[in-house]
Formats: C-alpha cells, structure tokens, sequence
DNA sequence: AGCCGATCGAACCGGCCGGTACCATCTGCG
DNA sequence: CGCAGATGGTACCGGCCGGTTCGATCGGCT
C-alpha cells in the first residue's frame, strides 16, 4: 500500500516531476529570471498544482535546492567510495568528476551558489551554507585518511580549491580547470602529510 | 578649462556621485533586488537624472560594475606594490587584505561573481570574465617573480583560491579563511618553484 | 456506475516593474 | 537680470509579477 490515503493521480509522482524539472529551467534561467507562469508552462503543470504542492514560489526553489544539494552530495560520495581506498585516488576523483561537470554544456556554475548571490531569502542562504558543509566533511574525511596534520584545515583549503575550481570554469572558462585543481589538491595534500608527492 | 561647453550643475560629478552611491546598494542588495524608484529614493536622485546618465538600469549597472573591478583591481595591484619585492610577501598581503576584506560588515562575496550569477545580459559576464583576467595577470606574475616552472598554471591555481576563499567566507564564515588560503598558496608556490616554504 | 480528489486552463487581482513625460525649480554664466 | 541647461518631483504608461479563484475535466477506487 504505498499510498495511504484514497488518492488518485498520485500527487507525489507529481511533486516529483515538477522538482525535476524546475530543477533544469531554474538552474538555466535563474531564480528570479524567470516567472511562475512561464515556469508552469515550461514545466508542463498549472499554476494551481503547483502552488498546492509548494506553497509559494520560493517554497518550490527551496525544496529544489534541498534536492539538488542531496542529489549531488551523494553524487560526489559515490565518485569517491568507487575510487578505492587510497586518499589520493579519491581526490583525483573528486576533480575528474567536476571536470566532466565544467564540460557539460548546461553547466553554469554552482547552483547553490548562485542562489545564494541572487535571492536573500534566509532559507535560500542557509541551504547552501548546509551544503558547503556536506562538501567540507566530505573533504575533511579524505584529508583524516591521508594522515593530514591538520584535517580541519586541509578540508577547508581543499573545499575553496573545489569552489574556486567551480567558478574558475563557470565564469573564466572551463578548459583544464579540474586538472589545475587536481594537481593543486595533491600538492597540498602532500605537503600537509609530509610525504611525497602522489604521481 | 574642464567643462568645454557651456553648462551648470556638472554632470560629471553627478554621475560620478549616481556611481558610487549604486555600488554599496546594488551590492547590498542585488542587481534585481532592488527597483529603479527605490534606488533612486536611497541615492537620492530623481528617475530622469539617473537614465539621462545611464539611458538603462543595465547601463547603470554595467558602468556601476565596470567602476568596481576598476576600483577593486587598483586597490590589489597597491597592496601588491608596497608588499616588497618578495613574491611570497606579495602573495601575504594579498590574502591579508582580502582578509580585511572579509571581515567587513558588508561582505556579500564578490561583486562580479553575483553579478554574473543573478544577471543574464552578456555585458555583465563579459565584465566578470574580464575581472578575473586581471586577477590572473595580477597572480601570474607573483608566479613569474618567483620562479614557478608554470607560472600560467600556478596564476590559475592562486586565482582558484582567491576565488574560492571568498566564497567560503562568504557562503561558509569568513574566519580563517584568508589565512588558509595564505597558507595553501605558499604551499602550492613552494611546490611549483622546488624551495622551501616560506616561514 | 458514481464519487472524490487531482489536475488543467484561464480569468482575475493588487502591486510593482522599467521607462517616459511634464513641469517647477535651481544654478551658473553672459 | 535673463537665459539655458541640469535636476527634482510626480504622475503616468503598458506589462509582468506572484498568487488566488473557479469551473471543467480526468482518473482511480469502491
């Protein structure tokens, strides 16, 4: 019985549906660039579906930026369980992987990021600071394997050269940066470690 | 003679006065945050002097922007010169004013980068885009004076996380984050030109 | 079949948007 | 002084904004 209650059209597939969507069109456009009629039209659902499902606009593109961020941590978690268990190896993934992202041709930046500069709802700015985190723990976890002196700070050195990374490709162009990035992961890995450089 | 024609008011200074009076309340408040009434309401101008100035809001915002990476690459290009002749002191003093930088009040991140991030007008990007060039000419030479075996590839990796420094005190907290990125930076300058560390 | 809830499509709302027009006012120059 | 240009203040424009409402339709369940 996945649906409790007597229901018909199954308004969770709905939600879903919509969520994806507006994922892409509002990632493309931005937040504020496009409106909700426009949206709904883009979208394929009225206005009033959407509304009963969200609330108000910037309910949709908050629960759109929640499933975004977990969608792409978990991405990212998986590149790094699949590349073995040197700490290394994983970093390289990590970059190998947004590298594939910067040449994707829709890419334009960090959606969170953008976000965050355009729309100052408080929800919005807290959002992508949880997903900053996610990111940092997942760095800092690699720089604890790789017997980093100090984890904490490496992490954190390691998330700016990803978000620099980040908007290096969206705005400077996207050719090589992830193998910059890389090769300056490691090279901060190795000297916080104190062993030689890997490769 | 400074004014050739025969006029009163000056309308250089006003425009001059409109300019500098935009960047603090587009930058607090984003490019579509905030209407052409109210903008002119807290400049304190009327709506006929502002678009005889600048015919659009996007003009506005284009001279606006182009004014502040002007500004911004002056006010580096200075802490750069008076840092002496050490590259690794240059690279120092960046970072330690972009600390300072950090820790204003009114630290919103980087004006281009939320520029480019909430406005699709081609202009705009081309200006972020041309910001960041002279960014890298700034930090590529640090890595010439120093004697980087690629001074190209290391100006990118610096200007990575000059970048991503300031998203993550922007986005993530603003303490530390200048001194990390310092120290990432003299780690990488140290493994690209094969000396010791600085300090 | 018959009901109920999900959905659609479109009309509608007040309000604000960017941009324009008009006129009174002010300022400096001759 | 008197003129010309710069400015302020305000009303106004069409258009789009986010959001609401209503009736018609559709789809699954009993």
């Amino acid at each position: 019985m996945p649906v409790p209650k007597g229901s018909t059209i199954d308004p969770e597939r709905t939600r879903a549906a919509i969520l994806e969507a507006a994922t892409s069109v509002l990632y493309e456009r931005g937040l504020d660039g496009i409106g909700v009629a426009e949206l709904c039209a883009r979208i394929g659902v009225s206005k009033e579906t959407l509304y009963r499902h969200f609330g108000t606009k910037d309910g949709l593109v908050e629960a759109m930026l929640q499933a975004r961020s977990d969608r792409v941590t978990r991405w990212l978690a998986g590149v790094v369980a699949t590349a073995g268990d040197d700490p290394r190896d994983q970093l390289s993934a990590v970059f190998d992987a947004l590298q594939e992202w910067y040449d994707d041709p829709v890419f334009r930046g960090c959606a969170m990021l953008n976000a965050a500069a355009q729309h100052h709802v408080e929800a919005v700015r807290a959002i992508t600071a949880r997903h900053l985190d996610r990111y940092l723990e997942l760095l800092t976890g690699i720089a604890e394997r790789a017997g980093a002196a100090d984890p904490g700070v490496l992490g954190r050195q390691l998330l700016m050269l990803v978000e620099g990374a980040t908007v290096v490709a969206a705005h400077h162009g996207a050719a090589g940066a992830g193998e910059h990035a890389r090769q300056a992961a490691h090279a901060l890995l190795s000297a916080a470690s104190g062993t030689a450089p890997h490769r």
